[in-house]
This record gives C-alpha cells, structure tokens and sequence, in this order.
RNA sequence: GGCGGGGUAGCCAAGUGGUAAGGCAGGGCUCUGCAAAAGCCUCAUUCGUCGGUUCGAUUCCGACCCUCGCCUCCA
C-alpha cells in the first residue's frame, strides 16, 4: 500500500515515492530546534510528527536516513549567550543536550545524524561562494552577503514554491532591525552577516570577512552535505513555510542547480487551554513543566499523537489526563494478552486472529491516507474492545494471544507508545498487600478494607483478580 | 490589507452526496464481601447561521457570523 502525504509543494496528497528508483533507501531532514531554550510543547508536536513520519516510512519497509539540524548560531543565541557571559559552546550546548534527553522521553526515534551549525561553517562559506558565482548573490560593503531574489527568479526559478507569495505585497521592510544593513531589495535575505561589536567574540573568518551564517543557509548547506543535492523529504513547521523553507529551496537550487527536497510536510501549530501559547497567558510548557506535573513523556506523546498533523491542535492539561485513562485502558489490555501469551511458542504462523488481523489492515489504510492519526487510534481500539471481549469470555488462548501482541508491536512500531513503565513494589507494600490478603481470607473485611485504605494513602491500588492481586502504582 | 486553516455531543477528535469513527467524562446493569479492572447497554434525528443545487447535504455552491494562523523572530 502506498503511503500518501500531503506534499506542500504541489498542494496535494501523493503517494509518496522514492528517488531511488524501486529503492529503499530514503532521506528525511527535519529543521531541528535552535539551541537558545528548552524546547516548548508546540516544538515537541512537530517534532514527535517528524518522528511519526520515519516511523511510518519505516512501517512501509523504508529504509529512513534521519537528519535534524541543531541551530546553534542565531541572533537571539548571541544575545543570550552575550548576556549571560558565557561561550556560544557552553551556552548551546547545555540546550541542545536536554533536546536530545527530551526527544528520548517522548520515544522519539534517534536522527541518525544531528549535525551542529557551527561545525559546517566551511560547507555554508562553501555554498555562499557558489551562489556568489552563479549571480545570485552580492556583498555589500559592510562585508555581509545576500541572496537575490531577483536575480533568482530572473534566473528562471521560481520564488514562492510553498506558499502564493507576492513578493510586492510583502510588507517586507516594516519591521527592519536595525542591525540590517543595506542591501538591493527588501526582501533579499542575509546569507552571511557582517560581525559587529555586539556579536562579541562569536564570528569566523570567510572570504567575505568576519561573520556570521545567515539563519537560512545552515539547513541548506547541512541538509545537502547529508543527503545529497536532491533527497526525499524535508519536514518542519507550518510557520517555517515562509521564510524559511522558501529561502531553503532558493539557496539550495540556486547553488546546486538541481532540485532540493521532493516532499515538503509542515505540522500545524499548537493552542495550549485554547489560546496561542504565551508565557503572560501562563499556558506555555516545555516537556519539564509537564514532567513536574506528574505526568510523562508517553502521556504527552499520545496527546500529541491524536490530531491529524495538518490540523490546529488544542493541548490541554484535561487532554492529558484523558490521554493518561485511554492509555492505561490499553496497557491493561496488553497486559492480559502478555499473560496470556506463551512465550515457549511465539506466533504460531499458522494462527490467525481475526481482530488483530483487521487492527493491522485498518491502521494501515489509516497511516498511508496522510497519516490518519484518528482513524489508526480508532483502529486500535477497536481491536483493545475485541480482546477485552475475548478475555472476559476465557477464549484467548496462548498463540492468539502471541499472534495478537505481534500485531500490537508492528502498530506500536508507528505509535511508539511503548509499555507502561513497570514499578517494582517495595518489600513494605507487598507485605500489606499479603496481610490483606490474609485478613480476607479470614473474612475480616473491615481489616481488609483498612489496609486498602492504607496502601492507597501510600500511592498504590490494589486489585483482586482470578490469579490472586495486583499491585498498580496510582495516579499522582 | 493580502493569503490560508477551522467551526461535528460535556471535553478532545475522525468522516462521508444516502442519513454521524474513536478516546475521555457521564448513566444503568453484570462481576465483586465491598471495590478495582473488565464486559454488556446507554450517551449528537444532528454536524456555526441563512440561502441554493439535489430524490436526498454535515458532506457540493453562495453569503454571513465566529475563531485561529502566516505575511516579521517563531515548531
């Protein structure tokens, strides 16, 4: 089945190909997170997409190469990195370790390759002197470099390939910083910036003179060295579309003459409580403000995971909470099916199960329609309702139940939800949990009820089952 | 001002020219010493408003209202 996606470039759903002929072999590039701040929940929605998407390709039988930047050269980096006194290294470098420990909390999927700004400044001086070359790019005398989207575009090229820009309604131009320096039009964009004082000692020689990249050409430069001049697709936020991603592609092409990335795919943004995250507003979270909050990284990845990608997303803290019941309803359904299972004869090949077999074919139909999140999460629990039946009926038996968990892991392979972290019970609660048990088995209800209280006080729910109690670590 | 998304039950959210997936919450019952978990049943005659096309529209067309975003740093 082909995976169909929404390409922004052509503004329709296609089934997503290769270019590698009949290949396998694919390459992803998501614009990965400037290095100034913790990651914001708005952030991690695209990201946790980016990573909903390689894993999709996977689940077609890709082969992904996954690359993210890391932008660790920027305006605002400067002037914090300046504020605070510290190096640009030691600055970034503490932002963009606790992205890749919030990226692993989500269960994102690892890029294969997290390239740094900073360490292609030769490739991006590189491709500055090829634009330079090809006559789409000019130098003012304050040392910095622009692209030239005139010349670009009487080039022959196309400017506006991802949104319908008309580049005289632009109101470029009203909000100039007053670190711009001249330049041809005002809509051409900087590819090297000239240094000045206020960059302190964050600047590198180039040709051009002493400076800095441009905030565009570092995906540019990083995305090509990783994957070519063409590859497969290039990911990242709606917002991204314009500039960003347009100067990407004009950079790209402009410089190599060929054709950049064949799918685009941008997320849609996040409100948090229904209003456009804001610190005055007091609904602006990073992954740690959640994680304080009692909740993990699998409970905001699922939240995160049940509205399509091109459609505005309302995260909220009920959200969460609903997120947090819908899960634990499907953990205690693949915990029944665990037990069930037998682990000497896996899968028996032969063995079908009707429900699972359905789970696989419906959530399959649903990730390759654009990645049908809804649907595939309606397809899962579908199937959470046939075994619920199944169990409560005594009729799973081991190779169904094996065979049934084996669709869960190819599902799961996409979903990355993962097992519900297994809490050790402390000697001190199993043994009140033995004394109840005891009292029980004495009839003595009222003592039995007491220690149930007393467990629950100390964090943990008890359950009676067929196969005798069970301990489960309670919400916080 | 230009461009583009949305408005579906208490909340979140799919979807289709032929009569509304799924999740959470709620209600009833079964099970249980009582619970919990689970199961069964229930929970939108209705899809922002008003017109139009149609045998039939939530789905197509038009107008209007509301809302969010991009156009400037931004996931």
């Amino acid at each position: 089945m082909a995976l169909n996606l929404f390409n922004t470039l052509t503004r329709t759903i296609q089934p997503f190909e290769p270019i590698e002929k009949d290949g396998k072999n694919v390459g992803l590039y998501c614009c990965g997170p400037t290095v100034y701040d913790y990651a914001h929940i708005g952030n991690w929605r695209t990201f946790v997409f980016a990573d909903l998407v390689r894993r999709a390709l996977q689940f077609q039988g890709f082969t992904v190469r996954h690359v993210m930047n890391i932008t660790d050269v920027e305006d605002k980096i400067i002037q914090r990195a300046q504020e605070r006194q510290v190096s640009l290294e030691s600055f970034t470098r503490s932002y963009e370790q606790a992205f890749l420990e919030d990226l692993q909390c989500l269960n994102c999927l690892k890029p294969h390759q997290t390239p740094r700004a900073t360490d292609h400044i030769a490739e991006i001086i590189g491709m500055i002197q090829q634009l330079i070359q090809r006559g789409f790019a000019y130098r003012t005398p304050d040392g910095s470099v622009w692209f030239s989207i005139h010349k670009y575009a009487a080039a022959g090229h196309q400017y506006g390939r991802l949104l319908p820009i008309q580049l005289d309604e632009l109101r470029v131009g009203e909000r100039v910083a007053t670190d711009e320096y001249a330049k041809e039009a005002a809509s051409d964009f900087a590819l090297w910036k000239a240094r000045v004082t206020s960059d302190g000692p964050i600047f590198w020689p180039s040709p051009f003179g002493e400076g800095r990249p441009g905030w565009h050409i570092e995906c540019s430069a990083m995305s090509v060295k990783a994957l070519g001049t063409t590859f497969d697709l290039h990911l990242g936020g709606e917002d991204l579309k314009f500039p960003h991603h347009e100067d990407e592609i004009a950079q790209s092409e402009g410089a190599t003459g060929r054709p950049f990335a064949r799918f685009w795919l941008h997320g849609a943004h996040l409100l948090v409580e229904g209003k456009k995250m804001s610190k005055s507003l007091g609904n602006f979270f990073t992954l740690r403000d959640l994680l304080a909050r009692g909740f993990s990284g699998r409970e905001v990845r699922c939240l995160l995971l049940t509205a399509h990608y091109r459609e505005t997303f309302n995260f909220t803290l009920d959200g969460l909470h609903a997120a947090r019941s819908s899960l634990s309803r499907l953990d205690e359904c693949l915990d029944k099916l665990k037990a069930a299972a037998s682990p000497q004869a896996p899968a028996i090949s032969s063995t079908t199960h009707a429900a699972s077999v359905e789970l696989l074919k419906t959530f399959e139909e649903a990730i390759c329609d654009d990645l049908n999140i809804s649907a595939a999460w309606a397809a899962v629990f579908q199937w959470v309702s046939a075994i619920n039946r199944q169990a409560a009926t005594a009729e799973l038996n081991p190779a169904e139940a094996s065979v049934a968990l084996a669709a869960w892991q190819r599902v799961d392979s996409v979903l990355g939800m993962g097992s519900r972290p297994t809490a050790s019970v402390p000697p001190e609660i199993m043994a009140l949990a033995q004394e109840r048990t005891e009292a029980k088995k004495n009839r003595d209800f009222k003592r039995a009820d007491a220690l149930r209280a007393q467990l629950k006080a100390l964090g943990w729910v008890i359950e009676d089952t067929s196969d005798g109690i069970k301990l489960k670590k309670s919400e916080p």
